[in-house]
DNA sequence: AATAAAAATACAAACGTTTACATTTTTTGC
DNA sequence: GCAAAAAATGTAAACGTTTGTATTTTTATT
């Protein structure tokens, strides 16, 4: 049963025109390019706008200038904390831009994109950013088909093909394997999640065997491990391989990897870092107050997402040439106390 | 410089119906209501939209019919992992509804509201979720002037004025306390955020009041300690309670603040449950694995997220009389290894 | 096969703005 | 003060759909 509301105490652009005494274009002119109406007719306007308690109709605007004000943002997950910062920050700075965020998450799987993205185009959003830069080629034609601009964001690659905002994950991952391997570890596990279709996680392995390679050492198979995205499978799967065959240190894909990873030593009696070295990748909320504090690589999620949201206003504003809007976010190192030199 | 989008390779309504050899109300009844247009005649527009690309544009439609299709959700904060599971039910909910969520967040500051519930009307919402129950007038004045339906989220009160959806965070507080109490404590603390303009932490600390007062124990004034919401406040406000006079048990008003007191607890040599007992409020991810498992009381994010999700879309669709849409989520009461008997 | 009733489709007028273009008002230069 | 230029405002035609009403086609009835 469908039901038309009603438009009761909800005035438009034409009952404010008639009480401010002008026709509606100047009204429109008068929100749009206050510069363009004189000084006492805009005031005129405004007092009879808030008189009215109106609110203009972006959605009519839209339909005939193709601006909605309106961002998507699609993550692959709310949860999990990871990228929670990211999301509020994007989200702050677009409401400063005057712009609103149309969120989706696609629960790491690539294929739910495409009715999320048709979704967020019936929408007419003005602009996407999407996490990382695994995805799949239909969504993509279809933004680029309609002129929506694409920003890639969390990962940086220098030649990615969609312009992309974020750190180095390659680099994130040698920077703690390399942590790791001048304390002189030589039993090294690393605890990765799944990574097909995620660039970043593909990324920071990728970066740490790279570093493992480069320092002669040989990594026996078994000790590269998949593990996934949450705290108790962590937890579950360091305990196991504490009781099978402990290494002296274990590199993990990101901190909610680790955080299961510390449990796992704190339930299993075996001290951190006496015992057994842990580093995460990421540095989230709560890594640092850990005990011990974890150490970890950061991200620098908010200014991440502030910059994204930037950079994604300027596009849609401007029109665009991929290549200049893409850039890398440095890295921070952060040594806490959960790792310590073998000897 | 404002920058016209090209339509390139947009094709709209008349491009189908030109292409299926029909007229542009045929196209639209197809997509709105298949069974008013005969099966051959459907597929063929069907066909014509596939081959086309097309993707309808539902601002033109909300123009016309008044639904826009997105729902309004403003919570307090995204980041915090505290509404995180919400936030993601919520939304994938909604998307099954062939519905956006439109997110903000209010960073607990309620005059935020104003500007962001004027953002969401201006885009049309068919419909809005708050988290809590305490909101300004003007926000809940300019939404039900235009007929938009409002959901509470989080926070179950029967006498509300708002429809909600939630748990009772009274009854969450007092269970609790009254899970110490019986395990014979005396000397307890209270950790809660700043209850102003927070409904669910009022309440929560209320129950636990109220429980500590059925017992007949009388609380010193000092034992009653305002946290902020984080972990490292947590951390360093419970580090000078431990060492200042510890209690025997804490009880803390979400599991943030109960994780940043168990962190603590370590960081002092204290160790959890033997020498002090601490509980919390939400089971958040990952307290359940942390080492003590946290002894705490659920909230059924994801339920109450797809269940408020059910109920807005419910309301947008049929108008509402709000009473009948407030509905109480059961919580679950985990004793974990966090708290322990006093002897 | 003709007619009435029902179903499917087409026509055209909204929906609430923005924005060329036309018109009016104000300012400027002499 | 007057004409010309500049600025402010008004008029009306979009924007891409939905939907009430009119028309055509199909189905049912005799």
């Amino acid at each position: 049963m469908k039901r038309k509301r009603s438009r009761k105490g909800a005035p438009g652009i034409v009952e404010v025109a008639a009480r401010a005494g002008v026709s509606i274009a100047t009204v429109s002119r008068a929100f749009n390019e206050p510069e363009k109406v004189r000084g006492p007719t805009r005031v005129r306007i405004e007092e009879a706008a808030n008189d009215l308690g109106y609110i203009r109709d972006r959605m009519a605007g839209t339909l005939h200038n193709r601006f909605s004000g309106t961002i998507g943002l699609i993550v692959p997950t709310i949860d999990n904390a990871i990228f929670a910062e990211l999301i509020e920050s994007f989200s702050a700075r677009l409401l400063d831009h005057d712009r609103t965020t149309l969120i989706a998450s696609n629960g790491y799987d690539l294929a739910q994109e495409v009715p999320i993205v048709r979704s967020l185009l019936e929408r007419r959003i003005d602009g996407i950013a999407l996490v990382g830069l695994d995805h799949e080629e239909v969504p993509l034609t279809m933004l680029s088909q309609r002129d929506v601009p694409i920003i890639s964001i969390w990962n940086y690659q220098q030649d990615a093909t969609i312009p992309c905002i974020g750190s180095d994950n390659h680099q994130a991952g040698s920077i703690v394997t390399e942590h790791i391997l001048n304390l002189g570890h030589k039993d090294i596990a690393f605890l990765f999640p799944e990574t097909t279709n995620n660039d970043r996680a593909r990324n920071r392995r990728e970066g740490a065997m790279r570093a493992i390679a480069a320092s002669g050492l040989n990594l026996p198979e078994e000790r590269i491990i998949t593990c996934g995205y949450n705290i108790e499978t962590a937890k579950r799967i360091t305990r196991q391989l504490l009781n099978d065959n402990p290494p002296t240190a274990i590199i993990c894909g990101n901190d909610v990897i680790a955080r299961g990873a510390i449990y796992a030593c704190h339930a299993e009696n075996i001290p951190v870092p006496e015992k057994i070295s842990i580093v995460g990748i990421g540095d989230f909320t709560g890594s640092s107050s850990m005990e011990p504090g974890l150490t970890t690589v950061r991200f620098h999620a908010r200014k991440i997402g502030k910059l994204a949201a930037d950079v994604i206003v300027n596009m849609s504003e401007t029109g665009f040439d991929p290549s200049p809007f893409s850039q890398k976010v440095d890295l921070s190192f952060y040594d806490r106390g959960s790792t310590r030199r073998l000897n």
